[in-house]
DNA sequence: AGGCATGATTTGATCGTTCAAAGTTAGAGA
DNA sequence: TCTCTAACTTTGAACGATCAAATCATGCCT
C-alpha cells in the first residue's frame, strides 16, 4: 500500500488547520478563495483522498448503495435486471456513490440483509427492483425512514406516494405492441401472460386489453394465463392457436414466452387444425438479446436511462426533499416475427 | 435509524470490558468459555453488529471486495460476466465479504479507479476479468503487493505465478467440440475466430486445429478471423463456406459468431455455391441465453463454480498464503446445431 | 477610539473499534 | 504462606475525519 495521506498531511504542507482543509473540500464558500486554492493545490500534489471509513465514522454516511442481486436465472430475463444494473453503476459513480451487492432469496431475508447491512456497512441507501404486492420491504425501510428508490411502481392499496420510484409504462408498452398488429391488419391478437396477482403481468394485460378495446374488439377467451417460460409459452400459443382458428397474432407479456410462442408460429402443427398454415405474428417484451438474435419483435424499456432517474431520485431523497416518481415509456423494437 | 448498538453496550450489559467483547467475537480461543457464552448472549440479545467503519479504521479492513462492470454491450456475450458476478456476489457474501462495483472504460482509467477506490473506499481485494496480454492492472497492483485474483490467466511471457487466477480451458473446450463433430462423421470443420493477439481467441483457435491435428487432419485454409460479432460471423461462414464446397462444420469463439454463422448454416444461398443444400452444423461458444434459446450446440464455462474458487484463492491471499491457480475444464451442451 | 457584528480559522471532543500494554486472578510449587 | 507463572481481563491510545464551540481578524458604525 502506498503511504497514506490523511488530512493532518494537508494542513500541515497547507500551513493551516486539518478543519479548514475540511471545510475547503466539503464547504467551500466558508473559507476564504485564496486559502482555498492553496489546500487545494496541496490536496493535488499529496494526492490526498478522503478516508471515507473515517467520514463515515463521523457523519454516517458511507457513500454506499445497496442493491440485490439474484441467483442466476434462466439468463432470459435476468438480462433486463444486468442491464439496469450496469446503467445504476454508472449513474451512482456519477453521483459520488458506489454500489454495493447483496443477495436474498425472498423479502423476509431480504430484510435481515438490511439489518446485516445497516449494521455493518451501512449503505446510505437501498434500491429495490421487483416490487410486489404487500412488499414487506417497502413497509419495513419506510417505518425505519431509511432512504429508497423502487425499481418498479407501488403495487399497493396505498394511494399516496411514500416513497421515490421509476418504472416503465408496461401498459403503454403491450398497447402500442397491439396496435403496431392492429395496423398490419390483425383482428384476432390474443395474449399470453402471466397469472393474475403480479402487478406488472396484469398491467401488460392491461394495455393489451386497453388497445382491442379501443379498436372495437372483444378480448374474451384470448388470454392465457401462465408461469413464465418458454416451454410454458409454447403450451400456452399451441392451446390459443387450436381452440380459435382466427388468431393471427400473439402479445407475450416476457420474450420467454414469446419465444416458446414464436416456436409453435414458426412451425406449425398440422395437428391442431385441419386448415392451412397460418403465419402467426409475435411479440415479446424486454428486448432481451434473444428477442435480437431470434429476430423476435419486442417492447424494449429504456433501462439506462431508468437507472439513471433512479439515482437522481434517490439524491434528491438523500437530501430531504419529498418523494416523487416517473413513469418512463417503452417502445417497440420491430423486427421480423410482427 | 433504530438504535444503535455498540460494542460498549455489550460489555456494560454482559459486566465485562470491550476489548473482552471484542476478544469474544473475534479470537474466542483468548476467553473464557463461560465469559464468551455471556458475551455471545448479550450480542445476540441487544442485536449487536460490528461496525465496519470503525473496525476498518483501526485494522485497515473494510471487508469490500471491487469488480469492474462494463457499461452495457451487446447483450449477448455480456451475459457471461453477470453469470460470473451473481455466482460472485453470493460467493463473497459466504466468505464474510460484500462486492463493490465500479466502472472504467480502459486499462489506464481502471487503474485511477483503483488509486480511487484504495483512497476511499479501501476493499481488500480486487477481481479482474478479461485479461489480456501487456495487462498494466495487474502489474499496478502486483507493485503495490495489493491482493487480487484475476478470472482469466496471465497472458504474459512471465513464466512464474505470481498472483492467484482462475480460468476455464477454452482449449479444451473448442477441442471438445470439434472432437465432438469428428464424432458425428465431420471431417472438413472451420473455425471462425478473433484476430490473434487475444489470448483467449487464440487459446480457443488452438483447441479446434489440435483437435483436428488429432484426428491427422489438415486445417489450413480453415480458420478466419474477425471482430466478434453477429454480422461479422454471418461474413465469415459465408466467405469459408463459398470458398470450399466440402466444410460441413463451423466451431465459433462465441455465441455471437456462431449465432450469424448459423442464419447462414439454416437458410444457404444458392448462389454461394451451385450443389445442393448441405446442412452445416454450427458450435458456439460460452452457452449463453441466446444459444440456450435456438438450440445453439455450445461450449459452457462452468462460471458460478469459477466465482467460488475466484473467491476461495482471495481468501487464502487475504492470509497471505502464496498464490495458486486453477483451469477448469467446461463442458459441450449439445443441442440441435449440432 | 471603542464596541460589535461578520468572516475566517483553529481547537478540542467524538464516532466505534482494535492494538498494545498493563492489571488481576487463580493455581502450582517451594 | 509466599512467589511465580499462566490464563484471563481491563485500560488507555489510536485510526482519520467532522462537529461544535472557541478564538482571532477585519471592517463598520457611532
Amino acid at each position: 500500500m502506498a503511504e497514506k495521506v490523511t488530512i493532518a498531511d494537508v494542513a500541515r504542507v497547507a500551513g493551516v488547520s486539518r478543519q479548514t482543509v475540511s471545510n475547503a473540500l466539503n464547504t467551500p464558500e466558508v473559507v476564504r478563495p485564496e486559502t482555498r486554492q492553496r489546500v487545494l493545490e496541496v490536496v493535488e500534489e499529496l494526492g490526498y483522498r478522503v478516508n471515507l471509513a473515517a467520514r463515515q465514522m463521523r457523519t454516517g454516511r458511507s457513500g454506499l448503495i445497496a442493491i440485490r442481486v439474484d441467483p442466476v436465472g434462466d439468463g432470459i430475463n435476468g438480462s433486463v435486471f444486468d442491464r439496469f444494473l450496469h446503467g445504476l453503476t454508472e449513474a451512482a459513480a456519477e453521483a459520488g456513490h458506489r454500489l454495493l451487492l447483496y443477495t436474498a432469496a425472498d423479502d423476509h431475508k431480504e430484510i435481515a440483509a438490511f439489518e446485516d447491512l445497516l449494521g455493518a456497512h451501512e449503505p446510505d441507501a437501498f434500491v429495490l427492483t421487483s416490487t410486489h404486492h404487500k412488499d414487506l420491504r417497502t413497509s419495513w425501510l419506510l417505518e425505519r425512514q431509511l432512504p429508497f428508490v423502487t425499481f418498479g411502481r407501488p403495487w399497493s392499496e396505498l394511494p399516496d406516494v411514500r416513497h421515490p420510484w421509476v418504472d416503465v409504462d408496461g401498459a403503454a408498452g403491450t398497447e402500442a405492441a397491439t396496435e403496431h398488429l392492429l395496423a398490419a391488419g390483425h383482428r384476432r391478437i390474443a395474449f399470453i401472460g402471466w397469472p393474475p396477482g403480479s402487478g406488472v403481468g396484469d398491467d401488460r394485460r392491461l394495455g393489451w386489453s386497453r388497445a382491442l378495446a379501443g379498436a372495437g374488439l372483444d378480448p374474451t377467451g384470448l388470454s392465457r394465463e401462465t408461469d413464465d417460460g418458454s416451454v410454458e409459452g409454447e403450451d400456452a400459443a399451441r392451446d390459443l392457436l387450436a381452440g380459435d382458428p382466427d388468431i393471427t397474432a400473439l402479445v407475450c407479456a416476457s420474450d420467454s414466452l414469446a419465444l416458446g410462442a414464436l416456436q409453435v408460429a414458426r412451425s406449425p402443427n398440422p395437428a391442431w387444425h385441419a386448415e392451412a398454415y397460418r403465419r402467426i405474428a409475435v411479440i415479446g417484451f424486454d428486448d432481451t438479446p434473444v428477442a435480437k438474435a431470434i429476430g423476435l419483435t419486442s417492447v424494449h424499456q429504456p433501462l439506462t436511462e431508468a437507472a439513471a432517474r433512479c439515482m437522481s431520485l434517490l439524491s434528491r431523497a438523500l437530501e430531504g426533499t419529498p418523494p416523487s416518481h416517473l413513469l418512463l415509456p417503452p417502445f417497440l423494437v420491430v423486427r421480423q416475427s410482427a
